[in-house]
DNA sequence: AAACGTTGTATCGAAGCGATACATCTGCTA
DNA sequence: TAGCAGATGTATCGCTTCGATACAACGTTT
């Protein structure tokens, strides 16, 4: 799941370890505080299977390494560095590189449901959705609405239990009330899905903003 | 966390490894979709850390064992077995029941404030919270509201980004959307709680529900 | 110049997951 | 009545992910 995610960033562009935490957290709302502890090891696992390529990035060009900088705080230094001479090397800076290999397993992975009742999972495919053709965005809406249905019988299940203190209670009243309104979401989500999709039909691909990746 | 799952459940009742995970799933909300990859290790660890101990329920009296049978067709099977003469011994089963080293150390891990951004954490001990005093009840509430805050301006900075397109845009939107019903959620129970602790001063104790595990 | 915060890479132990194996009992259907 | 599917029940294996921690260089503040 991790690596669906680095995937999926690294496919908008190079980017190393730490940068791709940053996006993880305020690009992925869904994935915010992967740790560390995570990432590395995944980076590593994905360039052993030759899905990325990383390379140190000491003193390359400013030009080439333009995207991989931190968004703020790198350039504005770069700029104003009136005492530090010229904005340099700092230290070796692995920055990570998608390759055909990877962009099959991104594909891959994308397509491939989420195993057992994952909201993660669900939204990180979702963010990603619009490399999935109709067909596959769909379908992934609807596994998921299977999913929040058998969810929300059991939830409502537990919602009718007469044993439940008054804490135990407004936990399981306030889940399925989220349930509810997931579910909510995700058939507004089908409907604009189903109608987008048979319009295509006249007009295929009206916003510009479907599919393919401009950036490349 | 899954040790103060067990613990709590534990508390109300002896139990085996089969019906932790059923009342796992069906009353408390949140912790659903516990395997038993993480139950069984997490119970012999428990067991080696004196926090409960586990008895063979192999031949013991169904009177003894009533609490820990199969809720529905357990009992039901027993009753209407007409071709099987007892509704007998079927093999080792390993009821636990928890030791005052284990109802010491529920008492300190639900006191513990649950580490970093985590719902399941805080549910859990919602969940649990009637064995709180009112003090450490508010005190959980308001660890929760300030992570919630926080959370919230992440997320709503991820929504005024104009780079995403509508597949990732709407996952923003309703992460946001759900934090900030968390958020009134516990607003109203603060709200509830500081009323209650304020009635508390006249009358401890008012609807009886509060305090103290009844069956024992 | 000392202290602190940010950027950056990396590893460790533990927690938890999903799959799987195995055994017994019950109920349904051929 | 034989057999098979499905629930109950305990248990382990390998993997992913987490949280803590270490280390290092730089910028900002005091």
């Amino acid at each position: 799941m991790l690596d669906l995610a680095i995937l999926g960033l690294l496919q908008e562009g190079d980017l190393h370890g730490y940068e791709i935490r940053r996006r993880l957290r305020d690009s992925l709302g869904t994935m915010a505080n992967i740790s560390f502890g995570s990432l590395y090891p995944a980076l590593a696992k994905l360039e052993a299977a030759g899905a990325v390529r990383g390379v140190e990035a000491g003193t390359a060009s400013p030009l080439a390494t333009g995207a991989a900088m931190g968004s703020l705080s790198g350039e504005l230094a770069a700029l104003r560095s009136k005492r530090t001479t010229i904005a340099r090397p700092k230290k070796a800076k692995k920055v990570y590189k998608i390759t055909d290999r990877g962009r099959a397993l991104f594909t891959e992975l994308l397509a491939t449901p989420a195993t057992s009742d994952d909201a993660r999972g669900f939204s990180l495919r979702l963010s990603f959705a619009k490399y999935l053709t109709p067909e596959l965005r769909i379908a992934l809406l609807q596994r998921r609405r299977t999913q929040l249905q058998d969810r929300l019988s059991e939830v409502c299940a537990a919602t009718q239990r007469n044993d439940l203190d008054v804490y135990a209670r407004s936990v399981v009243d306030h889940t399925a009330e989220g349930v509810r309104q997931d579910l909510a979401w995700l058939d507004s989500l089908l409907a604009i899905e189903r109608e987008r999709s048979s319009t295509d039909l006249i007009h295929p691909n009206p916003g510009g903003q479907t599919m393919a990746p401009l950036n490349d």
